[in-house]
DNA sequence: TAATTAGCAATTTTT
DNA sequence: TTGCTAATTA
């Protein structure tokens, strides 16, 4: 026990030993939280209060689940099997599997990812003949099923609703009569059974007697509905967050929870973990003093032992390709110092920026990393692969059967699919019911798709699993489809990999059989990419490192409209989300900091003029250090141009002029405005106009006879 | 049925 | 500019 217990600071070893009731841990970037949240487990258990079943703690990733198991196995000597550690998604799955009757689901559901429930909807859409985005469908139907709203509960104020809230009731009978279920699904159905059932509500909760939630600030509403309904009235909730890191609101995620939770649950104690065991004084000092900015904060602060390090590094590029070709040379510098690269990361706020960085670094055979793009398991050949396995164990599945009745192409057409899709839908079928009643050219290569599925399904019942995938590679025709592609190498690797995957999957796994493994499937997307053997750079966007830390961090592309980016200002509290984002990529440094902004940026194929993301002024001078020196405007760049700072330039900056002495990229001064960059010009004499941004003040376009410009410092 | 082309829009994405 | 979808053509 005193092992346990041992090298946790004061405020950890509080929230670790807390008496039974439940509490908030506010717990900041780098402060030991899984540490804490392993720990109070392997307390409770070591000391009595708590048996392995009865401990039930919640995770966003599998990432996190897998870490914290790991953490627990390793600190105590007993079996992690009994205990419920898992993501939301996850346990709600295996709540499904084991009272599916209940729920009124097949015992075979099958699990739809973002991808099949878009597909899904499409399908829908085409079926009803209605007209709608099935992005937006898809959103409104999200949206309310995290509100813990069926199609009948939703608020109908005007006509686009009613239309959607018609869609919404339409895609959950289909989901039903085909027996799958989305994420959301997964949520809402266990939350609905354990509201009715009170035999089972009060099973799982006098067995879950502890409630451990980690990234609590990232819960949405039916996912703290959820909590709130197991616990019950007895239970003690230890819910962990970071209020500063909540950057996920865009999905759901409402950080009121956190004050709600605090209510409910009549917290008395709100333990903060402000010891920072990552990054050094410096750094903790710039992110301080830029989430102060934040109105709508729980509060607090982060400290750190160690010294104050070095200063942030702030780098100001003439373009975003000079941006880039420096970063190049001064991770070379860094690496050349005897840093790995793995240990550096490269942030940026949306993908797009990652394009003109991966060119300079290829370029100067840098090795580096992109994460972010498909996953594993949502490649185009692994879902086709996945949809012969979904078809062999439930042939009902629709979605499965048009994805790939005609792929590899067998002669079935879009009007051979129609046809069968009418014949379904009057005969109230599944696609692969219907099938055996269709008749002509088209009923052929349909039935000869239907022998397929059924040699599958009889053939691999008995298999093993990984058989079952090799079997299924075979019989499908894909294996041999891609074979035969001149590029399909890549893919053909990756379909034999899905059988390593199943072997995998059934040696960690509790359960072996086919649908164990599809729900895996659905519910795991994967790594990120193939994991390479050698050192590399880490490239990502802020949101994928969060979580993650490095000895050095570029963060880059940090101007006004991209970061924060400029659809944050049309959104309630956008701003503080970016600030918080902004927060996330500063606490991810370990030793070092560097701040990067371009004048220029090549956006949607035209040249953006850019000013300073505000949240550089932010920073406090102190702990900074600019590495070129304050430049103001495109007139003034010449001169810095040959100094040893700027790489050699690519191409000549192009600016015009409209003849009235004013050009864009100037920096100019605004009486009202303040200072402001010339974006764009119109018209001449006395029509022309500019299009000038303010930066904080947003973009404007102004008159040139009115408006009162003088050439900006 | 497949392949080509025009048009369009363009944050972030744990499951 | 890119990458995706929808419409058009061989």
């Amino acid at each position: 026990m005193q092992n346990l217990l041992e090298n946790l600071n004061s405020e950890q070893l509080a929230a670790v030993t807390l008496p039974d009731q439940s509490a908030l841990i506010l717990a900041g970037a780098g402060s030991g939280k899984t540490r804490v949240l392993t720990t109070r487990i392997a307390w409770l258990i070591q000391t009595g209060n708590l048996t392995p079943g009865g401990v039930l703690a919640v995770t966003f990733t599998n990432k996190a689940a897998r870490e914290m198991l790991t953490r627990i196995s390793a600190m105590l000597p007993i079996s992690t099997r009994g205990m419920w550690v898992g993501t939301f998604h996850g346990l709600c799955n295996r709540f499904l599997r084991a009272h599916h009757r209940d729920a009124g689901l097949p015992q075979l559901f099958q699990i739809l990812d973002s991808q099949d429930q878009q597909a899904a909807i499409k399908r829908l859409l085409k079926a009803l003949n209605v007209d709608e985005e099935p992005r937006e469908a898809q959103y409104f139907i999200n949206a309310a099923k995290e509100e813990g709203k069926r199609a009948k509960d939703v608020e109908i104020g005007d006509e686009i609703t009613r239309r959607k809230a018609e869609i919404y009731a339409a895609y959950d009978e289909q989901c039903q009569r085909e027996g799958v279920v989305d994420f959301a699904e997964l949520l809402l159905r266990t939350y609905e059974v354990l509201s009715r059932n009170e035999v089972l509500r009060e099973h799982y909760r006098a067995r879950f007697h502890h409630i451990l939630v980690d990234e609590f600030q990232d819960t949405n509403r039916l996912q703290y509905r959820w909590l709130k309904l197991l616990a019950g009235p007895k239970n003690v909730m230890f819910a962990v967050g970071d209020d500063d890191q909540s950057i996920y609101r865009f999905r759901g995620a409402n950080v009121g929870n956190m004050a709600e939770f605090e209510r409910d649950f009549r917290v008395e104690n709100v333990i903060r973990l402000e010891q920072n065991y990552r990054s050094q004084g410096n750094i903790l000092s710039a992110a301080n003093a830029l989430i102060a900015h934040n109105k709508k904060r729980l509060g607090k602060n982060l400290w750190t032992s160690a010294g104050s390090g070095e200063p942030v590094r702030i780098y100001e590029a003439q373009s975003d390709a000079y941006e880039a070709s420096w970063l190049t040379e001064e991770v070379q510098s860094l690496k050349r110092s005897g840093l790995r690269l793995a240990e550096i990361g490269v942030l940026y706020r949306s993908n797009a920026q990652s394009r003109i960085i991966e060119h300079a670094l290829f370029s100067a055979g840098m090795p580096y990393r992109v994460y972010g793009g498909l996953r594993y398991f949502e490649r185009m050949e692994i879902k086709h692969a996945l949809a012969y396995l979904r078809l062999a164990a439930n042939p009902d599945d629709d979605g499965a059967f048009l994805r790939v009745a005609n792929f590899p192409a067998r002669g079935i057409g879009a009007r051979s699919l129609e046809a069968l899709q009418d014949a379904a839908k009057a005969g109230g079928a599944s696609l692969y019911k219907a099938a055996s009643g269709l008749s002509g050219k088209a009923g052929a290569s349909v039935a000869a798709f239907v022998r397929i599925v059924d040699s599958l399904k009889a053939e691999t019942q008995q298999l093993p699993l990984p058989e079952t995938v090799e079997v299924m590679l075979e019989r499908s025709g894909l294996l041999a489809f891609y074979k035969a592609e001149r590029d399909g190498a890549d893919r053909v690797e990756n379909l034999n990999e899905l059988v390593n995957a199943a072997a995998a999957f059934i040696n960690e796994a509790e359960e072996h059989d086919l649908s164990a493994f599809l729900a895996h499937a659905s519910l795991e997307s994967g790594e990120n990419q193939a994991a390479e053997g050698t050192d590399a750079l880490q490239l990502m966007t802020v949101h994928s490192a969060k979580g993650l830390e490095f000895s050095a961090v570029f963060a880059t592309g940090l101007e006004e409209g991209l970061f924060p980016h400029e659809q944050s200002a049309l959104e309630d509290d956008g701003l503080e989300e970016e600030r918080r984002l902004m927060y996330v990529a500063i606490t991810r440094a370990r030793t070092r900091l560097y701040l990067c902004h371009a004048q220029t940026r090549m956006l949607h194929g035209q040249t953006r003029y850019n000013v300073a993301s505000r949240f550089i002024d932010e920073i406090p001078q102190e702990v900074v250090k600019r590495l070129t020196p304050p430049m103001r405007s495109v007139a003034e760049r010449g001169r810095f141009d040959d100094q040893a700072w700027a790489p050699a330039p690519e191409k000549a900056f192009k600016a015009k002029t409209a003849g009235h002495g004013f050009r864009i990229g100037q920096a100019v001064q605004h009486p009202k405005f303040g200072q402001g960059v010339i974006v764009n010009a119109e018209g001449s004499g006395t029509d022309a106009r500019l299009q000038i941004n303010f930066g904080k003040q947003g973009m404007k376009w102004l008159a040139l006879e009115y408006a009162k410009l003088t050439a900006g410092s």
